[in-house]
DNA sequence: AGGAGTTTGTGAACGCGAGAACAAACCGGA
DNA sequence: TCCGGTTTGTTCTCGCGTTCACAAACTCCT
């Protein structure tokens, strides 16, 4: 699936822009839940720790939805933005391997209230079948297509150990998932029209230790 | 702490390559584990998940650690990567917040195998202080400044709530700390010389959701 | 030794993103 | 209505990163 220029809304939004919007949007939720009604994109850049030039161009893929001489409404720019996103209703996730950081994401609050819901946990090992995390049943990874087709689901979240990371993808793409976040370490192959986030711990710790080895360099190899 | 050109090992690499390195190290560790002595720039790309010429030209920053039509030294590489990066001893980490996710971090074998070691585990809740976790006690976070001089801890997580978080990096900065890998969904304030990493799980759901509606796009609003 | 085949390392072209700078647009007061 | 102050939206320029393409270098076979 390559970028398509669809007749309407025509813009298509850098993908630099993308993920910084929804940075902007929980700024904008905290700036509105201290009762902000207006800000400048100044005011906003810093909230959200970017420069404020950057900010306007990227609200300006959007469209002019800012006031010259006064700044950005708050709460309107909030919807727009979450509409741009596509967090104005909720979207099902399913995850699948529900160990240390299964549960922990399970867990996790945040997830409601950004625009995503849980509707499955699925893991391969029996003896977690027993289990209720964050109040729901964790269910066999079996189901993973039944429960894909009745909710609808297009976004999945891997969190089981490397080796079993592919198969898990496979079966979700077969499952009609077009999204999925990765945290397994290992890379994964997927259908072009499927979109693959990773999180790696590991590299970004690794990341650090360069440039913190960098830092003491002076010192060392004495 | 501004980019010095230090006289031997003078490149500095880009940092769109450091943070593809592990990635190479990883790949490498898995084709070591395999049993492949020697790799061409086109396997290793495959395992790793990118263009080939873009991996030779990430290698390039290193040294010439290749043999031309024969390829790389599988452990060779392994080792000028992983001395590049500066994991071939291990790096002191402390975590701060016990809850889900740090719970989680600290369950994960995976930071030992990588060049890290994680030496304390913080928390500011008195019941956590019972807890051991993964074979470690939790500690009062008041501790953290007798432990990062103790063990010279130069790296450390926040997995606290969010409102913490800014706290929590300021008594990290002010007892040494200069790299931060940030999990809690909050900009940080934090002097020049001190790195942060950010990991926002809700962001990168957001950014699948942003492509996804675009995907599914022709068939709404109608 | 020489040549065919293979693979690395790198020069050059290209596209994208960051940031500065400024004109256009808005507000409020006189 | 006019004018000074403020802030947005956009243009322009620059630097970085990606990718192509190819010469240089190595192996192996004859
Ligand atoms: N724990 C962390 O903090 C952390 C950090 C970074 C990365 N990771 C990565 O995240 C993944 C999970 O880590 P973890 O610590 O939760 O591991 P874990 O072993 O605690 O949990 C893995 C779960 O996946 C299940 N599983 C295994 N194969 C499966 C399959 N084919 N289908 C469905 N479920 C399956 C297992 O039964 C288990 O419950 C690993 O790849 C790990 O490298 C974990
Ligand atoms: N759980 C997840 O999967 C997940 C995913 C993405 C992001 N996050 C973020 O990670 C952070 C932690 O999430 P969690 O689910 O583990 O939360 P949690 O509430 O389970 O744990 C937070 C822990 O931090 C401790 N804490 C609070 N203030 C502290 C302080 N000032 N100093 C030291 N410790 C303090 C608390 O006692 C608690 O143990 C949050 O910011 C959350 O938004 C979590």
């Amino acid at each position: 699936m390559t970028a398509r220029t669809s007749p309407e809304s025509a813009r298509d939004i850098p993908e630099a822009t993308v993920a910084r919007l929804p940075v902007y949007l929980r700024a904008l939720v905290t700036l509105s839940e201290q009762g902000t009604g207006t800000c400048s994109s100044e005011e906003l850049a810093v909230a959200a720790g970017v420069n404020s030039a950057k900010l306007r161009k990227d609200l300006s893929y959007l469209g002019s939805y800012g006031t010259r001489g006064v700044g950005y409404d708050v709460d309107y720019l909030r919807y727009q933005i979450a509409r741009e996103i596509g967090v104005t209703q909720d979207w099902p996730v399913v995850i699948v391997g529900i160990g240390n950081l299964g549960q922990a994401l399970a867990n996790y609050s945040g997830f409601r209230s950004r625009g995503f819901r849980v509707v499955a946990l699925l893991d391969a090992d029996p003896a977690r079948h027993e289990a209720v995390v964050a109040g729901i049943d964790v269910r066999p990874f079996d189901e993973l297509e039944r429960i894909a087709h009745d909710h609808s689901v297009a976004i999945g979240v891997i969190a089981t150990p490397a080796v079993a990371a592919q198969d898990v993808a496979d079966r979700m793409v077969a499952c009609g998932i077009t999204s999925i976040l990765n945290f397994a370490p290992t890379v994964l192959n997927v259908p072009a029209e499927v979109d693959v986030r990773k999180v790696d711990l590991s590299i970004e710790l690794q990341i650090l230790a360069y440039h913190e080895q960098r830092k003491t360099q002076g010192a060392a190899t004495a």
